[in-house]
DNA sequence: GGTCCCAGATTTTTT
DNA sequence: ATCTGGGACC
């Protein structure tokens, strides 16, 4: 057998067809089938949510090595995420044995991309052994060139251009294919000169960020039809995951390598394209028949996973975007309950609520791990942290502080890796003075101009430092002691295990005693992620096995084994199920988020409702959800409506209840929440239920404005008018002279024209009444 | 060079 | 409310 590692060796043969038997097709449904054996020719799959799409796919990989169509080295299948990549990978081991390990091709986009990249890098003006910077660095960087231009630190930071190059990366677009007019996103037209500058530094670094591992990739392909012919023969078979997700840059290097053989199947849900706001082209999976004429599209419609309520429920609510492919689900499954939809009073009382729900689940058998809870955004989860520490629910929070970009650990890997490799300079600048060793702007500024004007890595031009009296004795002492210290640890690179390697470098570098000594709440834990750090590294063969994980990787994915409530972002539940789904914040404003309603348009709208029936199909069993009247937005109180997407889920399939808060003061009327007429929830008088220390500021005002309204509005309205006199806590009186929505524009009469938000003031002839409530 | 304080910002997330 | 980064001050 051919080393499926050595292109030149492989070229177009491939392994003798064999005609085995197919167990593993038995109890696949007929449009499985059909999505595993339609092996040549351009296939696109449409899996609807729970409709056994995963297996399908790896059965289809399993049929394709079976066969003999391909050697494992000629199929590339690439995912969007780690987790998805090695899921792959396991099931795919579990079909047909050892052959996935010579599967060199399956990974994520980025791996796959850097892979390559690291055969042909110097192609596009890198080394081999080119470092992959994450975001923080990405940003520092900018940030340096930022100052270089003379450019405005506060007015354009350096994080929105991070953003922006991102986007254009996305999109395939090298600084010399940038549209003119794109020079004014940033800066007042520096952009290009900025980009180009970035894209030369990185050059310099011997670096690249994510977005160029694509890029390059691209690059590197249209420049050198040579490389791209290898690569094209050499993939028979092209498998991709999450196609909705695609963005330009990745449609266009798929495409390019499936020129040759036009054996390339494409899996996703457009239903579920929910990372449209980072470069994801949904138009890539609607213009698939268009891009490859002559394909197939395979639609998997049998669910296996919900119950007819629930999916019942998340058909409804998705018929309601226009420019989908559609599919329509069905399922065998017996009815089950139908979706709740509980109307509460704040988050405080959902939270209470759903606590309560809980309990009775696990008290009725059901485990905390079949539980989750998805929300819309981060700040969500605090609510349900805090009730469930009180009443004792076990949680975890999934997906939201990742591992690898804690600080505790970002610094330790930069540690190894100057250690590893020592011409990496933003990492060598991240520890310079880390922990703190007299080493500030003075010792680092003279370390770079001598890098600079001698041509050095910071590295080399410290060690020059260290040795000269360019510093005054202290600092130079302090420098010298940390470059033969680097010294030492290299060459104990080659006489120890990377994981002992690490131990010891935390421990003399002094990072490990800094957080001992570190009298804050948080350093216990801090001390701990290094300690998993260090178990962790023991999963990998070397140092630089290691490092790479690191660059590409962002999990722990460790999911510990104790039973706990889930809670999680709805982003992050994608490609997960539970039984019972509780989906809390169901608010205009908040799900639908207001940025969408106010600057995506429709579109955005029609991915927020994606979101929603990504929510809704995560359930097998029972889904609830809830809205509450009130919501505490950064400190802020604000009335909100029910979302629209509640009233859009059909009537059949969702049982509508108000929770006790709501009913029992006959403020709040059940009958007009059953009545789709007088939509929203109306209450005669906002009191309420109760008021506790941390409810300081009853949101009275503005309910009144609101409950009149019939009709859904996406902003609440503020009851101020122009010409009105008011006064402000902090700025004092003032005269309002302009209204954007809840946003007043106004004189004050000592501190000047200020825009501040409605809630912060109050009428002129009320001031000092109205506030410390409670 | 280090510490303290204030202003400003705060959707969603991968790699 | 809470966190971060930058600038002023010791």
């Amino acid at each position: 057998m051919p080393d499926p590692f050595d292109l030149d060796t492989l070229e177009s043969q491939s392994p003798a067809p064999a005609q085995a038997p197919a167990p593993y097709l038995d109890g696949l449904n007929d449009q499985q089938k059909a999505a595993v054996l339609a092996i040549d020719g351009p296939v696109l799959v449409l899996a609807g949510a729970g409709t056994g799409k995963t297996r399908a796919l790896t059965t289809r990989l399993a049929h394709i090595l079976g066969t003999g169509r391909a050697w494992p080295g000629q199929i590339l299948a690439v995912t969007f995420t780690n987790k998805a990549a090695s899921e792959m990978r396991e099931r795919v081991g579990n079909l047909v044995g050892q052959a996935v390990e010579g599967m060199p091709w399956l990974g994520t986009f980025h791996s796959v991309c850097a892979r390559i990249l690291r055969r042909h890098a110097e192609l596009v003006g890198l080394r081999s052994n080119f470092t992959i910077l994450d975001t923080d660095d990405q940003i520092r960087l900018i940030k340096q060139l930022i100052q270089a231009e003379n450019i405005d630190e506060k007015r354009w930071p350096a994080r929105v251009f991070a953003g922006v190059v991102d986007q254009w990366k996305n999109k395939g677009l090298t600084p010399e294919k940038l549209p003119a007019d794109d020079a004014y996103l940033f800066a007042d037209g520096k952009a290009i000169i900025l980009y180009k500058a970035y894209q030369a530094r990185l050059r310099t670094l011997n670096a690249a960020d994510f977005g160029d591992l694509l890029l390059l990739c691209l690059t590197l392909f249209m420049d050198n039809p040579d490389v791209l012919a290898d690569f094209q023969r050499r993939f028979k078979y092209i498998l991709v995951d999450e196609y909705q997700d695609t963005n330009v840059a990745q449609y266009l290097w798929l495409r390019l390598l499936a020129q040759k053989h036009q054996n390339i199947c494409c899996v996703g849900d457009d239903d579920q394209s929910i990372y449209g706001w980072r470069g994801a082209e949904v138009g890539n999976i609607l213009k698939f028949e268009d891009d490859f004429p002559g394909g197939q599209v395979i639609r998997l419609e049998r669910n296996y996973r919900s119950t007819s309520h629930i999916l019942g429920a998340a058909s409804g609510l998705i018929s309601a975007n226009k420019g989908r492919l559609g599919k329509t689900l069905w399922t065998e499954a017996n009815d089950g309950d139908k979706v709740s939809v509980m109307g509460v009073w704040d988050g405080e009382e959902e939270a209470r609520n759903i606590g309560d729900q809980i309990e009775d689940l696990k008290r009725e058998g059901d485990s905390y791990n079949e539980m989750a809870i998805l929300v819309r955004t981060g700040f969500q989860t605090r609510e349900f942290e805090s009730r469930f520490d009180t009443i004792g629910i076990p949680y975890r929070l999934v997906g939201l502080q990742k591992f690898y970009e804690r600080r505790e650990v970002r610094d330790a890997v930069a540690y190894l890796r100057v250690i590893y490799q020592q011409d990496d300079d933003l990492k060598f600048e991240r520890i310079f003075n880390l922990p703190k060793r007299g080493l500030g702007d003075v010792a680092l500024q003279a370390v770079r101009t001598v890098a600079q004007s001698k041509q050095l890595t910071l590295y080399r031009a410290a060690r020059m430092v260290a040795e000269s009296d360019e510093l005054r004795p202290r600092a130079r002492n302090s420098l010298k002691s940390l470059m033969d210290d680097f010294d030492r640890w290299r060459k104990l690179l080659n006489d120890m295990s990377h994981v002992e390697l690490a131990e010891i470098v935390l421990d003399e570098s002094g990072y490990t005693s800094m957080l001992q000594h570190d009298k804050s709440a948080d350093a216990p834990g801090r001390l701990d992620n290094l300690q998993e750090l260090i178990r962790s590294m023991e999963t990998f063969e070397n140092m630089a096995e290691f490092l790479e994980h690191v660059s590409l990787a962002t999990a722990g994915d460790d999911v510990s084994q104790d039973d706990q409530v889930n809670i999680m972002t709805l982003h992050s539940a994608k490609g997960l199920e539970y039984d019972n789904v509780f989906l809390p914040g169901w608010e205009e404003g908040l799900f639908p988020h207001q940025r969408a309603l106010d600057e995506g348009g429709t579109a955005a709208l029609e991915e927020e409702r994606r979101l929603a029936y990504v929510g809704l199909t995560r359930a097998r069993r029972k889904a609830f959800v809830s809205t509450a009247a009130n919501r505490r937005i950064y400190n802020q109180w604000q009335a909100s409506l029910p979302s629209r997407f509640i009233e859009e889920l059909p009537l059949d399939h969702v049982t509508r209840e108000a929770a006790i808060g709501l009913s029992q003061g006959g403020h709040y009327q059940e009958s007009n929440f059953d009545d789709t007429e007088s939509y929203p929830m109306e209450w005669d008088q906002p009191v309420p239920p109760r008021r506790t220390a941390r409810y300081r500021r009853p949101p009275t005002k503005t309910i009144q404005s609101t409950a009149d309204k019939i009709s859904f509005s996406t902003k609440s309205t503020t009851d101020y008018a122009i010409g009105e006199r008011v006064f402000h806590q902090k700025f004092g009186y003032g005269l309002i002279e302009d209204i954007d929505v809840n946003k007043l524009e106004i004189n004050f009469d000592k501190a000047g024209t200020k825009r501040v938000l409605d809630s912060f003031v109050d009428p002129a002839d009320q001031a000092g009444q109205t506030d410390q409530t409670g």
